[in-house]
Order: structure tokens, then sequence, then C-alpha cells
DNA sequence: ATGGTTGCTTAGCAA
């Protein structure tokens, strides 16, 4: 089963790379963020001819999320089933041939030390009070998307620049790491033991021309999972050419 | 400290 997560910055912009991307890769289950569209107005119609279901939790011009998959998912929740009343969309969860997949737009934070840092790491604790709540390790659980975290500096091209940043701060990087107490492995990082490898350049100041990329788009996966994890990839050629999004599909393989 | 670019929506925000 081939698990895909593509931070796409707007669904209805890259409309015609999606869609060839799905013919040329077919994966099973491709997870998207940043759709910046309403459910109203997602292109479901294009998926269904492409041969994909989609489960989708949308929102006008901000955020936004999906699950397409070649098999119809199964138990679609929306959003941190929790008291906070969050009008932001930035999970969407459903079960692929068994196995639960989580996928979430986690908050960038803006600024250390702003309001929006404050929601970012909250938003993280709730996201670990959520799996404590509806799942287990002793399952078959991926959590994937866009994270907004540089687990270490091994995935930062330029460690001094971004040393401050909200995706490289060290309270990032410790909400990060209850993930991986909780039962995750990073499987991408399994295996590219050494870094190096990028998901995300910035569309400001040529970053990805000078290769000065993060990678921040993960695939967590719990034991039973991790141990079927054959094959881990990004597709570095789709931030190429015209119009890309500044983030690159990350692809993992289990068997 | 600021700027650079892209997208949604059309002035300003978010990333």
């Amino acid at each position: 089963m081939k698990i895909v997560t593509w931070n796409v910055n707007s669904i209805r912009a890259r409309e015609e790379r999606l869609l060839a991307w799905l013919k040329k890769e077919k994966p099973d289950v491709l997870c998207l963020q940043e759709l910046k569209v309403t459910n109203e107005k997602f292109p479901y119609d294009l998926i269904t001819e492409a041969g994909y279901y989609s489960a989708v939790h949308g929102q006008p011009t901000y955020n936004g999320v999906a699950i397409l998959s070649l098999t119809e998912p199964e138990d679609v929740v929306c959003g941190i089933q929790d008291d906070e009343d969050d009008p932001q969309a930035r999970l969407i969860e459903a079960t692929v041939n068994g196995a639960r997949i989580i996928n979430g737009y986690f908050p960038n934070g803006k600024e250390v030390g702003s309001d929006k840092y404050e929601y970012k790491l909250r938003w993280m604790q709730r996201l670990s009070d959520h799996m404590e709540r509806t799942t287990s390790p002793d399952k078959d659980v991926v959590l994937v998307g866009d994270f907004n975290v540089a687990p270490d500096d091994s995935d930062v091209a330029d460690p001094n620049q971004w040393a401050g940043s909200v995706l490289c701060y060290p309270d990032t990087r410790k909400a990060y790491e209850k993930f991986l107490s909780w039962g995750f492995t990073d499987v991408f990082r399994k295996h590219n033991p050494d870094g190096g490898v990028h998901t995300w350049w910035d569309y400001r100041r040529l970053a990805f021309q000078r290769n000065n990329g993060l990678r921040i788009d993960l695939v967590l996966a719990t034991k039973s999972m991790a141990e079927r994890c054959v094959a881990a990839s990004v597709d570095r050629d789709e931030r190429k050419g015209d119009k890309p999004s500044d983030h690159a599909p990350v692809i993992v393989e289990f068997s």
C-alpha cells in the first residue's frame, strides 16, 4: 500500500498537477493539506474521474485537508474530537484497507511567542490527547501531514538560519517528540537516516534553486505498520516547473 | 529588522 502526503497549497491552483501526478504515481492513499477550498467547491468530479474516493474537510480561504483513496474510506472523522471550538479545518482521518489514516495540517505558528505559536503548541497537545483517547499504539495507525516541524537539524539545509523559527524551536520539537514517545516511528527517517532530504522550500528568496529546504512533511507509523514499511522517498521533481506547490509529495510504501 | 513569492480575494492575511 502506497501512502502519500502532499501539501498542495490550494487544490484549485494545483488541479492539473494533482491529476497528472495521480495518474503517474497511482498511490493507494493521498493525504492533502492546504486545500484552501470549501467542501462545496471541492473538485469531487475530477477526483472521481481519476478513480479516487474523496473524504474532505474544507473551509474558505485557509487550511483544509482531504484523504483520497482507491478503496472507499471508512469511519471518516473531521477535526480533533474535544471541547475546544476550533473553526480551523486541520485534521481528517479515515480507515483505508484496515489502517487508520490520520492526516493533519499542523499550525505554522508564525513566530515564537505569538498567539499563533501558542495555538500551534496547544493544537499539537490536543492532537496528542486525541490519540490517547481514540486509538492505541498497538493498532495499525499512520499519522501523516504537514507537521510544520523539522524534527532535528539534519532535516534543515541551513540550521543556523532556521534556529529560532517556529519550525525548529525546542518547544516545537518537544511537542513533536510526544508523538514518538506515544508509539510512533518516523518511517521516512528509518529509510533515510542521514538526513539532508527536504520536503518544503519557501517560494521566497529562490529557496528551491538554492536548495534551502526543510523536511516538515512527515509520515509516522505505529510499530505494526513501521515493520511493514519497505520504502520512503520525496518526489522532488514535483517542486520544479510551472506553478508548483511549495511542498513536494512524500511517498511511503507498506508491504 | 526587513524582504522576498504565492494564493485567496480584491486589501490584507497567511505561509
